[in-house]
DNA sequence: ATGGTTTTTGCATGCGTATGCAATAGTTAA
DNA sequence: TTAACTATTGCATACGCATGCAAAAACCAT
């Protein structure tokens, strides 16, 4: 006999039931159920007693049970990689914040290779979520299927992959581009370098397609192109190759502001170089980073809030709505103009919102 | 008629259940979930056989059901806030990480004030959670009670509560203090500050009082202690605080890297101070951050990795034996000399561990 | 008081999987 | 060949909650 059979009953007692609760207010299972569904058909004399006696015996509602029951479980699966890039760390606080509103809550898979990940989110779908949130994570062909056939809606952030029933929330990620190579030009900078995440990001293409369609329209048609794949440690080693050449660029963009710092490390304490006189650098995200004083960088804004909650937005279209077809989303964005570029002498730069213009 | 109510029967089929698998493999559903558990008694050529006809059509277990049948649903509930603060993203991670090894996931919780966060948690708990884990958040006594009740294994990473019945994983707290007191001592710092944690809390006690009372030991009897709060905003408050006094401090002692880069913010950029000349700063965590030239931060570290890994051996062994007393383990962790502090002139630090002594 | 409404309640069943128990098939030993 | 096992299978039920349906109760107007 093991000694978990104990006289005590209450060591191994039950969680209470909606039966138990029953019991207590003398009542049916299925009127205690109804006490706790809101807009039921309970009267409202016996939803408090059987409230009251819900509190009595300390019951808590096995939302398991309800989830296989209604096959809703208000539970949302969020597959994330570069938890250490403070933006995505943003997007994760953001979307559990909004999420919560409603009662939703993140079931979290940290993904880094992508060889095992779709294999990791088929568990999620498993999971019975209501929807499947990728940022920075990409989804398999199997896997959207797999979500189709389930009726799982898809969301994409700050990613895109061509797939058919996928919707994607991003940024203005080719405006970005255009913008900051009009900055850095109208500041007079002459080699310029992007550094790219990547190399099959479609967002880094977009925003390298804006910077060097728009350099290239003012005749500089030679910008070097790294990939720095998002870490901070690969595009610290992309940034030694750009600057130990003698003709080393005076302007870098970055695909990423974490990217960014990386770059402004090595040039200030491995070059001695000066931000932004010698060099000029520019990311994009504005992560609550950007603005320490440390990097002070300029940047292209990609607003985390909102773009998380253009996420929820369609999620909850594609739920009340399962045949609909996949929905796209652009969120603005805006230069935000700090320390770590060279600003044009001249009337680019609005003093009052801090904002530019295209000349 | 909705016109959900289509012709094509594709649009709204549910997802195949083991008995859709049964029915195709010629077995009961019985055989089915056997076949599909590890260890069950199923023949080797009827196993196949089902495995077979499951994928033949793309049949997924039900892993609500399946908790709900197990009462082991495999999910953690994670309570955590300080998101942007890098050293929690890094506990994320690293929980997520290592808790996927054994096929178990995060329910996400962040918090924010403490109001409400508790009532949030008690919802936790209704998803039926196999444990709980508090990073930089604190547990209520109800809270406690309840998980108690329920057999929920609490465990908090960080984060000091005496309340009985809740394990708790943190660093070497007072020893991080005692040993940042030597080093700045031994480089012959004048006036000493230390920038707390939140009011309440323990961990920011702890080293609090390692600092201060080894400092005490050495006749440097008037430490300033102001409070940061754990973010960066109030960090840079304080630190102008302390800063603009005509006696200001060249030592600052901060309770976490975050905020230490806080402090460096506002002392280059604010007060035109040089780090470490005019004034040293050390941290506590060693995040990843902390290594950036742009901070180069000297810091007590405290190994996510470790504390994560110590979090999850003991909901483990709370699991196993739900009757056992709460469980205490402290992390040991080291100074890193970077180079935000002075160094001691002589023998203080061993140049090939990079590691010191206390004298 | 009576027939007709509208609310409220309970019963029975389903959600998808796990598992004790008994029945069956398969194996070994004599 | 038969008894005695053992390995495998199916049946029935449980997990905790939601919900369609019909019965019961409450209410209303006549």
């Amino acid at each position: 006999m093991s000694k978990k059979e104990g006289a005590n009953k209450n060591i191994k007692s039950r969680a209470p039931t909606e039966s138990d609760v029953a019991k207590v207010a003398g009542v049916s299972q299925s009127a205690v159920s109804r006490a706790f569904t809101p807009g039921a058909s309970v009267a409202q004399s016996t939803r408090e007693k059987i409230l009251h006696a819900a509190r009595s015996i300390g019951y808590q509602p096995n939302l398991l049970a309800r989830s296989l029951a209604t096959r809703r479980s208000n539970i949302i699966a969020l597959a994330i990689s570069n938890l250490e890039n403070p933006f995505y760390a943003q997007v994760v606080k953001e979307l559990s914040e909004q999420l919560a509103e409603t009662g939703r809550h993140i079931l979290l898979f940290t993904t880094n290779a992508e060889e095992d990940e779709n294999q990791a989110l088929e568990q999620a779908l498993s999971y019975q979520v209501d929807a499947l949130v990728m940022a920075a994570s990409k989804a398999s062909i199997e896997l959207t299927m797999q979500c189709q056939k389930a009726g799982v809606p898809i969301v994409q952030i700050n990613r895109e992959t061509r797939l058919p029933g996928i919707s994607t929330v991003w940024g203005e990620n080719q405006r970005a581009g255009e913008l900051v190579a009009a900055f850095l030009h109208a500041s007079k900078h002459e080699e310029y370098a992007f550094v790219a995440g990547t190399k099959d990001s479609t967002i880094s293409q977009m925003r390298q397609k804006g910077f060097i369609e728009y350099l290239s329209s003012v005749g500089k048609k030679d910008v070097k192109i790294v990939y720095g794949d998002y870490t901070f440690e690969t595009a610290a080693i992309v940034a030694r190759q750009l600057l130990e050449v003698e003709k080393r660029p005076d302007a870098i963009f970055c695909a990423s502001d974490y990217m960014a710092f990386a770059v402004i490390d090595v040039a200030t304490r491995e070059f001695g170089l000066d931000v932004p006189n010698d060099l000029s650098v520019i990311g994009v995200d504005n992560v609550p980073e950007s603005a320490h004083s440390a990097y002070d960088l300029t940047t292209f804004s990609q607003p985390a809030g909102s773009l998380v909650q253009e996420a929820i937005i369609i999620i909850d279209k594609m739920i009340a709505d399962p045949g609909r077809r996949a929905i796209r989303c652009e969120v603005a964005g805006d230069l935000i103009v700090r320390g770590s570029a060279k600003r044009p002498k001249t009337g680019f730069v609005n003093n009052v919102t801090n904002k530019i213009w295209l000349p």
